[in-house]
DNA sequence: TGCCAGGGGTTCA
DNA sequence: TGAACCCCTGGC
């Protein structure tokens, strides 16, 4: 990996497989802002990051070497080889299509307290609104880190300063709906201990994911989620309305159960099952497959 | 301008 | 298994 230092900028050289509209576009995560020259600008472990990719360079900007070695190199998982990845799903000529589409993207490696509240938003939602619920919690519960294109850029509460929410506060200020209590007694639970939120981290996907589905607010494919973007389990499934179609449409040519979907995709695409459905979500939502 | 359907899901009956 | 749930947008 080739880095060259500017100033602010990080440039990576030749940098395979990374597209950032790619990677922020397919639905894994919420915090980021598309700017006016096509870069994103990113909110995550209290820091502020804008990303451009320019032919076949990538631009990091506004941080310095330090971070982007201890927390931008894991968070955009640039240690994981995806040509690799790509490459076990070669004798699937479909799936190669959903590829040329969507190559560059990347499973962001996100904090664990986060996407689980923000997976328990996106529950019967659409991403604007996710994205506005969870700014507007940002707001009241976290901490200002700077502003950056003339907008102010809050840190994620700790469930530490989520848990002394109010429920109607998150309903009326945060937009957040029926979630409200749901949010409210998560942060709560494991603020005081009665969830092993801190156990989890090395466990397995189904392990992780049979813990998750306890909580209130969290089933089947929200657990799946928060084991694939918060938990890097790349064997996670998670079947939502736009993957159970474009299945439906490209692999099935008919209606079927939910459970047949997600079957069929993790006997398929295996240990990296979760990679394979970013690619199918991104091809699909795009080309409104199924719809 | 105003009404209404429906959404990337979970819960409860 | 199916209806209800809050908020917001888009279509008519």
């Amino acid at each position: 990996m080739e880095i060259v230092i500017d100033n602010d900028d990080i440039i990576i050289k030749k940098l395979e497989n990374f597209d950032p509209e790619h990677i922020f576009e397919c639905g894994q995560a919420f915090r980021w802002d598309r700017e006016e020259d096509g870069s994103y600008t990113v909110v995550a472990f209290n820091r502020v990051l804008n990303v451009l990719k320019v032919g076949e360079d990538v631009i990091f900007r506004n941080t310095n070497l330090e971070d982007f070695e201890n927390i931008w190199k894991n968070y955009f998982d640039l240690n994981t080889e995806y040509k690799a990845i790509q490459e076990t799903f070669n004798s699937d000529e479909t799936m190669k299509k959903c590829i040329e589409y969507g190559d560059g993207i990347r499973i962001l490696q996100q904090d664990e307290f986060e996407t689980i509240i923000s997976f328990m938003i996106s529950a019967n939602n659409r991403i604007p609104q996710i994205k506005k619920s969870i700014r507007l919690i940002c707001e009241k519960y976290g901490n200002f880190i700077e502003t950056y294109n003339n907008r102010d850029y809050y840190s994620f509460p700790t469930p530490s300063e989520l848990s002394i929410c109010k429920p109607e506060d998150l309903r009326e200020h945060c937009r957040v709906g029926f979630r409200d209590e749901r949010i409210y007694k998560v942060a709560n639970m494991i603020e005081n201990g009665e969830f092993p939120f801190y156990d989890l981290k090395n466990k397995t996907r189904e392990e992780i994911r049979d813990t998750l589905i306890t909580l209130p607010g969290i089933g089947e494919k929200i657990a799946d989620c928060i084991t694939l973007f918060g938990y890097d389990k790349k064997d996670s499934f998670p079947v939502d309305v736009w993957i159970k179609r474009v299945m439906e449409t490209l692999y099935f040519g008919k209606e079927v159960k939910k459970k047949e979907v997600s079957d069929l995709g993790r006997d398929k695409f295996g240990k990296y099952a979760g990679v394979a459905q970013q690619y199918l979500f991104y091809y699909g939502r795009e080309n409104k497959i199924g719809k």
